[in-house]
DNA sequence: GCATCCACTGAAAACGGTTTCAATCAATTT
DNA sequence: AAATTGATTGAAACCGTTTTCAGTGGATGC
């Protein structure tokens, strides 16, 4: 019988795999073979005393020590463009409970909207050794995402595209999503189209948004009488008038026929309701409103607003598998993965009865 | 001059400080030296070089080296209970802010709402070297985080108080909230008052919003005339018709006095919202209503959503700078940090005028 | 009965840093 | 001029793992 005598004094110190291997009177390798090869290779009576001796001492292995030794820490980065934007908050929910499910943790760095620090953020995550990137971000700095790739780490892009870097890529299928909403408006009976989006230069989801926008309306302009789009891009400097005025324009171009807006995430849909209470103008009868993504008070602004709901969760947990398929190894040409939409109608879009 | 050619081949691989002091032709001992102390204690001849190498390789200590051997890693543990939970999304916001800042990056750990895995969490950030802990948790299991203070790790708890647990504690001053919104009520004119909260049971902020309200019924009695409350706990499996009789039953009671809601968080306002739109009631004319949490969209829900606004960017700021404090060796009994909300008055509490 | 093989196990060398300790050497002190 | 000091620097040990490389022993083959 080897000694059994525990030897840590101060509780507060964490076991380490010596500890664990004077305690149970074996070697360190034994104990490391313990843990990652289970019993394969030891006897049935060292294995149950090195068992013993973890659980006595309440071992669990380092993992800094195991990420240096190994160079895999079982870390991903995760790089949210902005971390208050409900959209990011959701595909981070999803990815994180991929990754834990996998074993994997998230490490998580926010740009606070300010796309210079993108670089940095890959940095500093490459440098705590993650094993791959989940990116959600403006992609302006494009140089810096490609350095990650080339630091030989997997990466998947989310919703954003860069579009000079070859990686995996999960989106919404936006050009089916601008369809489908505009579609409904028309089936509703409203006939001036506008699109309203944030800047759209640079943004990949707001050029395919826009693009499929003007390409529905032209491809559609023969068949549908009286149908005529226009577009506009709202600015955070000046949500007020810009869009007011714009709203007004729409409203006067429309003469006779009904107006109607599509707009492309949750903070313009939001600036356009903020328009329209400031111009008394009233959902759904004086303008109606589809907006992207949905949220837990869509159905309690005005009279409802009829959203293109995300499938967020699963764009965040496909994302994250992707990413640790890759881990695994799985060689294949970059995949492009596009969830569709689904289209929540409600009291904006429907115009005045009688 | 001593040599000066780059030896690492494969420029996937990071450099590490072996390739720097070659390239430099000095020792690790002297590249470390120069990172750790600049150049107190170099000779400016050897400080450039090394500084020159640096450059060259673009080299950057990994701190998975420097955690394993200095026990500290510059990484903070943050555990959520549901980021989907705006207000903890907000906290974290601020914290990843201070963090940053102060050199510190964020492990985040989200509970998903299940409590049982709190202890999960501390386990796995104490496993990866996280030098404290930010919690917003149910606190349910409140063992685990005592175990990371046992650690001798500090901990900050934001919002959520874990009774038996001496730590710093940043959050609300709810009693004062509770006061302000209720009293803005009684002053709009509304009489019979309705607390509504998710169960309240072990969860510190709903215990000490119910208690200040109840409190402030009872001292406010005697002065104002009519004025009579009464709580309600919904819960997540029947938000619709429990708190749909509730409001019947306020609006019974209440008889010739007008009907007002203080609701303790943005879901559970909502599901007043929802509960009222099912019933046909307006906001603020039917039943007054004032919800903690300011949130984007208050303002175009219904007439515009009373709220009480917490300084949740404040909140996760003070949090991570009152954690970075204690790891910078702030030895202090625990503080208490308490951060006063403010109304933000809309239609909600209006009454219907005339 | 001796060589061969196989299955286990331990010692030691990594991983990439920091830190202690000792060594060098120039500058002072006497 | 010899001794002492102090400032710089390098060698080596260490943090907690994994992994290679030998070594031990028993079981097998001849």
């Amino acid at each position: 019988m080897p000694t059994r005598t525990p030897v840590r004094t101060a509780p507060t110190a964490r076991a380490t795999i010596a500890d664990v291997a004077r305690q149970a009177g074996v070697s360190k390798a034994t104990v490391s073979r313990f843990l990652n090869h289970r019993d394969k290779l030891l006897t049935k009576g060292i294995a149950t005393r090195v068992e013993v001796a973890i659980a006595a001492l309440s071992y669990s292995p380092n993992p800094m020590a195991q990420a240096l030794k190994r160079g895999r820490s079982r870390l991903i980065g995760l790089v949210v463009a902005d971390v208050s934007n409900p959209f990011s908050v959701a595909v981070l929910r999803g990815a994180e409970k991929a990754c834990q499910q996998a074993g994997y943790l998230l490490m998580l760095f926010n740009l606070g909207n300010d796309s210079g620090r993108e670089r940095e953020a890959i940095e500093t995550l490459t440098a705590y050794q993650v094993e791959g990137f989940i990116l959600n971000t403006l992609g302006q700095d494009g140089g810096a995402a490609v350095e990650a790739a080339r630091h030989g780490k997997p990466v998947v892009l989310v919703d954003r595209r860069h579009h000079d870097m070859r990686a995996d890529f999960v989106s919404l299928d936006n050009a089916d999503a601008v369809r489908m909403g505009a579609r409904h408006l028309v089936e509703a009976g409203y006939r001036e189209l506008l699109f309203v989006s944030e800047p759209v230069k640079d943004v990949s989801p707001r050029e395919e948004r826009k693009s499929a926008f003007c390409r529905y309306i032209s491809e559609s302009e023969n068949s549908i009488t009286n149908l005529r789009g226009s577009t506009f891009e709202s600015t955070a400097d000046d949500p007020e008038t810009g869009l007011s005025n714009a709203l007004q324009r729409l409203r006067q171009s429309a003469g006779e026929r009904l107006p109607g807006i599509l707009s492309s995430n949750a903070v313009v849909t939001l600036r356009v309701v903020a328009a329209m209470t400031r111009l008394g103008l009233r959902l759904g009868t004086d303008i109606g409103l589809v907006g992207f993504d949905e949220t837990e008070w869509s159905p309690y602004v005005g009279p409802g607003l009829s959203t293109i709901a995300q499938p967020t969760d699963d764009l965040g947990r496909i994302a994250a598998d992707c990413l640790i398929e890759r881990l695994k190894g799985l060689e294949l040409p970059p995949r492009q993965i596009l969830l569709s939409g689904r289209l929540m109608p409600r009291g904006s879009s429907v115009p005045a009865s009688a």
